[in-house]
DNA sequence: CATGATACATACATCAATGTATGTATGTTT
DNA sequence: AAACATACATACATTGATGTATGTATCATG
């Protein structure tokens, strides 16, 4: 059923389109912002017309749902693997692997939206909720069963809060690496060992 | 000549009409965000006519000028008076102060904007660059002619992309603190007076 | 005080985005 | 294969924002 090969042609179509319009849309708000990330735009750049996107989506709002998602979803591409330790310092790593991704500055993008646009806001969300798990420190630090410290927890979310600034730097810069992007990492990192030689120490 | 009341009548007037418009601006920034802060909806909050807005400013990026700088002033009223301390935890305490007040989501949208327009960025890029001093660490924690340790700066920028990141979780809830923001103001306190002391053993 | 400049308000034309209705080709099912 | 559904494209009407032109009252100045 949910194998390739059990989709009919209708809705592997349906499937590609829908890609073209949320990858579109994704492209647009990193490009021009959400102000100018328009139908027509985003079909522009699909290359579909606005028939389709109607037929898809009732209106932006939803389209932005299936972006978000898959915003997330690139964010974590680079994933908790095994090769990545389970601690403050994988996190703060995973995480700045992910900020600094260009896909960081749409998800920046629906947050404001979603804050400035009450439609939107309401049928972002869930996404929005789900995406914040990917942060949250419980996930990455946290052993399967085991939850985390309290220092630990303020550690990480410290270290998200710098990364989120960071990637909102990025994101109105432009261009790559700020100025003193590298200084901060290193805090960061600095913090985030020391709470991890802590933790092992405490065992 | 900079007396209030050396001041024409006229001048006067368009002092406070401007004035209107600038804060109408800010006002619809923190509210309804940069896609909706269109003329008509600032003049409407104005409550002037668009014909006082294209007498005064050519286009909305001339008055986004004004209105970031306003923003700035703002956020400038918690001022490095001389209860607040030249070091790390000052310059922590400083810029919460800041990135906690409305305005600050006013100042992330016109940066988002001043990325996503090409005429916006030209135009806000001075007043932005101007503003960023405002978060230099060597403003705030450096000694008139002294120079700050690079360990200082490090560790004020890190504050500083904490900061922002905590100021872009506020505009984004709408709401006040979020869960974490008090755990995270721990930790940057705790690395501020760890600097701090430190810096005052090296002497 | 008469003339010009300033500070607006009003009005209209334009344009881009949207909502919606309908057309059509392709796929699907019985 | 006939009837129906799906996946789009096309077309039109509407709306909101903008550019611009002009009107007008107040102010400034020789």
């Amino acid at each position: 059923m949910s194998n390739v090969a059990s989709l009919t042609v209708n809705e592997q179509r349906s499937l590609a389109t829908r890609k073209l319009l949320v990858d579109a849309a994704l492209d647009c708000l990193v490009d021009v912002g959400f102000s100018r990330t328009t139908g027509v735009e985003i079909c522009r750049r699909a290359g579909v017309t606005r028939g389709a996107l109607n037929h898809h989506y009732a209106d932006l709002a939803e389209l932005f749902v299936d972006a978000l998602r898959s915003a997330y979803d690139m964010l974590l591409s680079p994933a908790p693997s095994g090769d990545m330790p389970h601690n403050c310092e994988g996190y703060l790593r995973l995480g700045y692997a992910r900020v600094t991704q260009p896909e960081f500055k749409a998800i920046v993008e629906l947050w404001l939206a979603s804050r400035n646009d009450a439609e939107i806001g309401s049928q972002l969300a869930h996404a929005i909720a789900d995406g914040s798990a990917l942060f949250d420190p419980v996930r990455i630090v946290g052993q399967p069963e085991g939850d985390v410290e309290p220092e630990v927890a303020a550690a990480c979310r410290t270290i998200q809060e710098a990364l989120i600034g960071l990637g909102l730097g990025r994101a109105v810069s432009g261009a790559g690496e700020m100025a003193h992007e590298r200084a901060v990492f290193g805090v960061l990192l600095e913090l985030a060992r020391g709470i991890d030689s802590r933790q092992r120490n405490d065992c």
